[in-house]
DNA sequence: GTGAATGCAAACTCTTTGCATGACT
DNA sequence: AGTCATGCAAAGAGTTTGCATTCAC
């Protein structure tokens, strides 16, 4: 699943001086085969699932998400438990925003042409230079209703 | 500033059964003047600058703001750096989002009905029910253009 | 007097950093 | 060979919790 992404990602990761490098490059493909946020505890996870459980250190997950986060590659955000997400940042630049459950913590995504137009609106008449926006609605999902 | 909201709040904590507490009403009058949204260090610092350093411990700092996000009195809310702001909730339910400046991490508010009301058409279709949410922009402010 | 609230310190979680080892070019 | 990348462990930062003391009712 969103396999462009990921070769994408490591030609950036080439591109921009990087050498190849075992550990991230399973981070950008555990990254890829996810299709919503992950924090860095899920990609490690994933990690040691997959491919027997090589053992990855969880500071290269975070370096290697720090990077990818320089290189305009993943996009990170928080959805109020205190935890960093990262998810794939599609070149395209299409994207979408998060719900998230007050009462099981889940998230759930969702995208909205109006609303990213009433963004575009509202951004070019602020005097900060807009360049990314993060939308996050809290509520209850229809499992805990 | 904001004392309207400081009142309500004493009220509606007194109403719920909650005595008296010097530590956690000095923090709801550090939330009153405020105008924009405050980590809990922000609030500890107010507070030991007021009424000459009486200390107040940061537990009781976090202490008094969960009690008030319980009572819907305060909204809690992560720009980007990991750590938690907090702000005076309005009875109104009148509210603001928030820019970040990437550059030096100030952080300024904007309200815009098109947007509140994108939000509000979006939120009919999603199978959540949805109680709040945030939006974030990201930039670059004037002073660091 | 009873139970809630507080301060302090310790514990916990998430994230970053130092350092010696291993891998890529 | 010379770096860059990695894993591990330790350090940091923010937040929460345990506990004895203080305070409101």
């Amino acid at each position: 699943m969103e396999d462009a992404w990921r070769a994408h990602a490591l030609a950036e990761l080439h591109r921009s001086g990087h050498r190849s490098a075992a550990a991230r490059e399973r981070v950008v493909a555990a990254l890829a085969g996810r299709d919503c946020c992950a924090t860095a505890a899920d990609l490690a996870d994933d990690l040691r699932r997959s491919d027997g459980g090589a053992r990855i250190g969880i500071a290269s997950v975070y370096r290697a998400l720090e990077l990818l986060l320089r290189l305009g590659l993943v996009r990170r955000l928080e959805v109020g438990d205190g935890t960093a997400r990262y998810e794939a940042a599609l070149p395209s630049g299409r994207h979408h925003h998060h719900v998230v459950c007050g009462s099981c913590g889940r998230v759930a995504q969702f995208s909205d042409e109006p609303l990213e137009q009433a963004i575009g609106h509202l951004s070019a008449r602020l005097d900060f230079t807009i360049e990314a926006h993060d939308v996050v609605l809290r509520g209850t999902c229809p499992a805990c209703r």
